[in-house]
DNA sequence: ACAAACTCTTGACTTGATCCAGTATTATGT
DNA sequence: ACATAATACTGGATCAAGTCAAGAGTTTGT
């Protein structure tokens, strides 16, 4: 099983309690800003600063445990589904962030059609448009 | 001739010299940031305050006269290039940003493999990775 | 040229995120 | 277990990007 204090070991990162609840956070509300991190993290190991909550998810994305998309207009989200080439749906009324598998197949987006000599190590997509509540109150 | 007052007057927004300056900024400097364009404009026209310069640039992206675009971790970039489907390459290290040509054809990127319920109207594409100057330093 | 509508300026303010020094916790070797 | 070195956490200050609001200044249409 991947058992939460297991992970962090296995990377070579110190086990805290801080972390642990960021982690459990993540997996529970996924697409959580970093304050709803807090939020949550708190009520379940009393308090944690907006500092250790940075710190932990800054650490956790840099060693791909979890991932960071930052849409525009508002604070980064969070999530702890990686691994796979999934995108992302994101309300221009309300907000709300929906998953959606790669179009094209597995890993695709990699491929732009002139990369200018760069060397490409991740395409990041989203998707604006409408969620369906917000179709039909409208 | 697209001249830029005449511009301004077929979207119904009266002319000012500070949307003229922000205008020929953006059109003179792609990619930069609302600071950069401030910059520019002032060496233009003297001064503009910050305020004037998130207005012309909310209002003309509202027209679709620019785009404008929201990497993670850095402020927002506006460009000129409209109209067409294509997205962006930037580097991890410096922060360059290159246009590139969507790979699969007009604005194909717009289809999921499953919307979600979704309505859908824009797709942001933004290839991360190092641009040749970093690989060769590095 | 005049009035109405709109825009610009100024300054304070909000929010997301980071920096820093000091304290507390974790991991490691004995 | 225990001591020690390394690492992480706390709390406060700080920064940067954007936004809000009121009054002064322009632009447009008649």
């Amino acid at each position: 099983m991947t058992d939460p204090a297991d992970l962090l070991r296995k990377h070579g990162l110190p086990i805290t309690a801080q972390r642990l609840g960021v982690l459990r956070a993540v997996a529970a509300r996924p697409h959580a800003t970093a304050d709803a991190i807090a939020e949550d993290v708190r009520s379940g190991i009393g308090s944690i600063s907006r500092q250790a909550v940075y710190n932990a998810l800054g650490m956790l994305a840099g060693k791909g445990l979890i991932r960071r998309i930052q849409p525009s207009g508002s604070a980064a989200l969070y999530e702890d589904r990686v691994g796979d080439n999934h995108h992302h749906l994101i309300c221009r009324t309300c907000g709300t962030t929906a998953d959606v598998d790669c179009a094209v197949g597995k890993a695709p987006c990699l491929s732009a059609s002139n990369n200018a000599g760069f060397r490409i190590d991740e395409a990041e997509v989203i998707y604006w448009g409408t969620c369906p509540d917000c179709l039909t109150k409208a």
